[in-house]
DNA sequence: TAGATTGTTAATCGATTAACAATC
DNA sequence: TAGATTGTTAATCGATTAACAATC
């Protein structure tokens, strides 16, 4: 049986927290520690455990540093990917700074746009290239991620090329639904769907908003 | 019975679905036809819709502009939201100009940092003021949101003095889960959940990867 | 009217939670 | 050993999909 999305998603969470409870210098955690953290129920977190493939001790818990190393490894993090950063305004000159992606084993190699004026300035330890070399290198260098950080009327024919030259999957900040092949990956980002829910959550009236776990990011 | 979170992610996806179906020209479109063009089933599409309080015409489907206009204003995006943005490292320059908060009723009045390189310089149409300065504003505007966009160690202590000063919501893209009273609504953004998912995908076997309809974002 | 499409009730599916036997 | 905690099977819950009567 295979992993569940919603099991995925918290995953990540497992690693933070753990990661936390590793610099306290804690050595094992119960089930019903790392639930009552992340507020879900213990049952929850053994299930999402096991799914791994991971096993803990009875009567002692999970032992705390190799459960992270097994997620992270999981997850793939352990095995660096690369990236290719397409569009460089000012959401992609964020990403570009953002430190997190490393400690999720994603790397930006290259930084692409077609705008004359950026085309050669620096970005952190990049150049940016011009858009039209990047078909050609994604050829030679078999690179498998492009993160799309352009605006939504370029996103679509910028994806089909990249696809073409052989992009496998795309993290897509356009805000323009993408149709593709259905072997290749895509995963949108979207902020209206979260301002949306938030919104929504504050014309209820104060007394009915519980506090809902909700998808986050971290940056 | 109250709309669940699952639907009220779709809905954003509606709207913009309608805008386009509505520059296009359509006047109509039917449940099958919106499924069809977000993959969703047709009859979850007239649930949620049905779920905001609007209804079709049988025989013709929903009327475009007015369903569209229907789903703002039952997301509230009608009457505008102000929010205070603090932190203006990258993410906090790029969540300032991003032009999409305006279409969903959400507008930054006013942004804070504690850089004194930064407090003082321009951004946008705004001007980066010391964070000391921003309980203050709060309790005499009665701002309700506010979005975090500083350092991990920062956000805790932050969140707790502008939660005093009387913010309902945090948007925390901080990456730092907070611990607020349950009356306070917070939303988090977690880049690393999203990457978890596309690192995951892309480590499963080619063939085995069909391509899910997942979270998204505008920018 | 006939027939396409909505709105809604019933069935299915999957994820979460409860219960409990296995383990150390 | 006794007892706490895991791992897993069963029960529950909620969301999605199927079926179909109501509508225009």
């Amino acid at each position: 049986m295979s992993i569940s999305a919603a099991s995925l998603r918290r995953l990540p969470q497992y690693m933070k927290l753990l990661a936390q409870l590793e610099s306290e210098g804690l050595r094992f955690a119960t089930s019903a520690e790392l639930a009552r953290r992340l507020k879900l129920d213990e049952t929850l977190v053994r299930k999402d455990v096991a799914m791994t493939g991971f096993t803990g001790k009875p009567r002692v818990g999970f032992e705390v540093e190799s459960l992270r190393a097994h997620l992270a490894n999981f997850l793939g993090l352990h095995q660096p990917k690369e990236a290719i950063l397409i569009g460089v305004g000012r959401l992609g000159q964020a990403l570009a700074a953002y430190r997190g992606f490393g400690k999720y084993g994603l790397r930006i190699v290259a930084a692409f746009d077609t705008d004359p004026a950026k085309i050669g300035q620096p970005i952190g330890e990049l150049t940016v290239q011009p858009l039209w070399q990047a078909p050609a290198m994604v050829l030679e260098t078999r690179m498998q991620i492009a993160i799309l950080a352009v605006p939504a009327m370029e996103a679509q024919p910028v994806a089909d090329v990249l696809a073409d030259a052989g992009i496998r999957a795309f993290w897509n900040f356009s805000g323009q639904p993408l149709s593709l092949p259905p072997t290749i990956i895509v995963h949108d980002e979207d902020l209206a769907e979260s301002l949306a829910i938030l919104s929504h959550r504050l014309s209820l009236p104060e007394a009915s908003v519980p506090t809902l776990a909700v998808v986050g990011e971290e940056w």
